[in-house]
DNA sequence: AATATAACGCAACCTTGTTGCATTAACAAA
DNA sequence: TTTGTTAATGCAACAAGGTTGCGTTATATT
């Protein structure tokens, strides 16, 4: 499990991460980039992204699947699991720094929380 | 909007949900009863349903639309937004009855959140 | 440069869910 | 209890996101 080749899908998908900070959406990746790559390539390259603790992905709304950028997450472990900012009005999906503290359930053990936060974000809240 | 007619199928899916206390995805209920109903007309239902404030809906794992009774909805409003727990092991979805305070966000406006937890339930807790 | 094999592109497919339309059946009124 | 209106249904075809198999290409190693 390791990205071991430098593609130039790899390059230009880790691209698109770094300079956007919000999260993408497989779909939105393939519109744009559709034309440059198969989004057969472009599901794989993000899968093994996310593998290797590169990438995180969670469900947005509508069940889409969004990849955001990593902060310290390993291939073996994925640490980072935080609530997701999805904006009603344009869309835009970012990732939220605090964590939520959830009340301890009797006799069942949490192992993996999403939350996803729906609303207006900065820009389009007046 | 409403339910304005006790048609046989919205009289078995009523039943399903009225007998077990759980969530049930909309597939399971296509596989369960897919032979005495068209898929289309139970998608049909569930929708009316919502619509009605008789059922919430939400996400599960892998985007898949599950559906839950509802306490004290109206069709304008749906007021019980409240965490889902998914078990790992069994597949099984039921609702939580905790709240979850989250943190105010500075100029952004929180309208919904869905927040789904995953692990182990009781029974399949050691 | 030769070579092994990961990564790619393509086409075909799968799954969940939706839509249009003709037919059926629930329910109110006669 | 028959009639008439129209909501609800079934069917087939479609839509969208995502996956799979396989032959080809290109990366990295020797």
């Amino acid at each position: 499990m390791g990205v071991i080749r430098k593609t130039k899908a790899v390059e230009v998908l880790l691209k698109e991460f770094n300079t956007n900070s919000v999260a993408i959406s497989a779909k939105a990746l393939i519109e744009q980039l559709g034309d440059t790559f198969n989004k057969t390539t472009i599901y794989r390259v993000l899968d093994k992204l996310e593998d290797d603790g590169i990438l995180h992905s969670f469900l947005g709304k509508e069940g889409l699947k969004w990849y955001a950028k990593c902060n310290g997450c390993t291939s073996t472990e994925h640490n980072d699991v935080h609530p997701h900012f999805q904006c009603l009005s344009c869309g835009r999906v970012d990732c939220l720094t605090f964590t939520v503290p959830l009340p301890k359930i009797p006799n069942r053990k949490i192992e993996v929380t999403q939350l996803l936060i729906q609303g207006k974000c900065e820009e389009c809240f007046v």
